[in-house]
DNA sequence: AATGAATGAGTATTCATTCAT
DNA sequence: GATGAATGAATACTCATTCAT
């Protein structure tokens, strides 16, 4: 009996028939919103029967949930690679966050749909999913804030408060994100998005006397 | 002529009932979402007959969208007797700018119900209305743009996109707005967010050089 | 405004349409069971639309609840007036029972539909449902104990379990109400059925030596 | 020829099968009820697939007709070496019925979920199933009918109306079994239940005057 | 023969909208 | 103009049944 065999290709097939789904749920809910979704539009999308979405999801809050943890993995596996070394010196400094900001911009980018859809909508489901986004969106904060406190400690950045900014700074990356998906920055590239911000965040928009005036 | 006067009661009357049901709605929709809520939850809540919503509105959009235009009528107000000559100095240009901040915090403060729903559900009702909200955006960060350019222009602020900046900067007013109404800032005033909103905007984070080296 | 008499007359039609749903219900269980009847089917007989049956109970469920408490209802009615005093010799005792016997056979059997469904189908909605009709079932075979506890106690009936005595009489009771509406008494008569239940349950079958052997 | 040992072995299995499905149907609707079992409540308690059902049951119907033959077998198994020799006396005709009764107790006991259901929820599946048993009924109420007409002819019992008392000691039969199943008759053996019907149908409850006046 | 994933017909239920009073 | 009972179209979800493996 090759049961064995058969229980791994029908669990095979079971994972491609769900990351299917999930494809189709994202193309969906990023043409018409999630609340102007109906399970329907997602099964035809699919090209399975109505039942076949029961067999994977429980219900549209399942699937939409099930979405936001893929992107979520997405953005951790993004960032499993990346430096832990504290920054040694103010340029080391900049560096870093520009590193961070780029690898944000492309995971944000890479997954335009999902991340879209997700910014937009994601607290509008229900009190227990705005908690759950409220909660991501925190530790990314939480994250740039650590970031920042180490900078003031080192004297790279200026005495301020740093939970204020930090929060900011997750706000503006994702205005921008948002900007650039709606396509109000045409001809510009990522790159440019990227050193705009950075040079916004560390030196603000005010002219340098320093540098304009030498003499 | 008694039916003059009945007419004018009449036609007060009326109104009384369109702002009630206006209040009631940006109460329940800031209470449970857009999404989430029946128009019976509006007229239970408005003490109000069901057949008396339609009286007044064609349907839930309809009424979302007199509360949008509300909020539009209050920020316009707000800014309506804001100075308009352009700023004379680098000073000038900062102070405008804080001025222009505080206000629009304020603005959204004291209408924080009613922004916080259309900021976070503005864009998920349906395509139309998603436009009518980015283009409120694109106008404000438009705004921003032009007095960007003008400091880029007299040399207050350094060279830069601005058009990429006002954006981060709209961004970044949405983000702090968000997390003061959602309590992340315990302890923490508006003009504290103001003036750290201001001075990243305006100086980055990047400790200030000169004051090192006072030499 | 006479909204006091609109409200009257609102709740009168209310009351109405209630009760013809509570008829047709009644009509379609009778006809088809409660399992193979849809809501649909009690709506199309009552001849009004489907969102009306929610107006007035919960589910299906919620009206054959209600039709139970309508058969109960009738039936208390019909034992309201009954005489409570003890009898006091054994042929009181025996008219007594005669006449309970007779007024259950009524109420039964005016409510032929209702009692019918509700004998058939009642222990078959689920557990919490089983247990209210067991409870009434219960009381009554109390009652009968009760009864027969005291015809005991007065030596107008021999010694017995009265607790399983009184439990066979309700299920006789039962056994040919449904009989009789199944229409395998052809041409029987209500009273027949209760004056041969009664001796039954008071002479049993056994042949009376004294009366056939007077010699 | 290994095929034909091969072929039996099968044809072994498969009736171990069935007979498994039987059993797990006969617990899953003894716990839930007919209409609120799935095919999969029985398939999973049987542990095996759900296809299987279907190679050996057309549907939950069947499978409870199935149950109900089953149940009729050992009904019909436990009389069937009942002496048929007609009583030739009073007492001959009372212990008749005594073993009967007695018979019919402890093949119901032995199979009191099975009767408990079929009892409970044979009327309820549909039209045809609910003539199936009332023609089961009526069968029984039919042997006992003529077994009270041939004592009323010898004049072991008094003149009735066989065809109402019959049907009368039918359904107290069924009730007491319900209210025994139920656990209404704690402390109470078989026994017992069996002479206190007994003694009900054939001397009645009425105080035997006989005894009190011995002169 | 056994399996269990896939299927979609069948239903309960919701809720925006109407309209008689 | 106000009301709220009535309505039924719209949808989510269930579960018996099929069928490829």
């Amino acid at each position: 009996m090759p049961s064995e065999l058969r229980k791994q290709r029908d669990q095979e097939r079971t994972e491609k028939r769900r990351l299917s789904l999930l494809e189709s749920a994202s193309r969906v809910f990023a043409r018409q919103g999630y609340h102007r979704t109906l399970i329907s539009d997602i099964v035809n999308d699919a090209g399975v029967g109505q039942g076949t979405f029961y067999r994977h999801f429980k219900d549209k809050r399942q699937i939409f949930e099930a979405l936001f943890e893929l992107l979520l993995q997405k953005v951790a596996a993004q960032f499993q690679d990346m430096e832990s070394r504290p920054p040694q010196s103010a340029e080391e400094f900049r560096s870093a966050s520009r590193d961070a900001y780029r690898r944000m911009a492309q995971v944000l980018d890479q997954n335009r749909d999902l991340a879209s859809l997700l910014l937009r909508e994601g607290r509008t489901i229900d009190a227990e999913f705005q908690r759950t986004v409220e909660g991501v969106f925190l530790e990314f904060a939480q994250l740039a804030q650590s970031f920042l406190d180490l900078g003031v400690a080192r004297g790279f950045a200026r005495p301020m408060r740093t939970d204020i900014v930090a929060q900011a700074i997750v706000g503006l990356v994702i205005a921008l994100a948002d900007s650039w998906w709606a396509g109000r920055f045409p001809g510009v590239d990522i790159d440019t998005l990227v050193d705009e911000s950075v040079a916004l965040a560390f030196d603000g928009m005010i002219a340098i006397p320093n540098t304009a005036q030498p003499s």
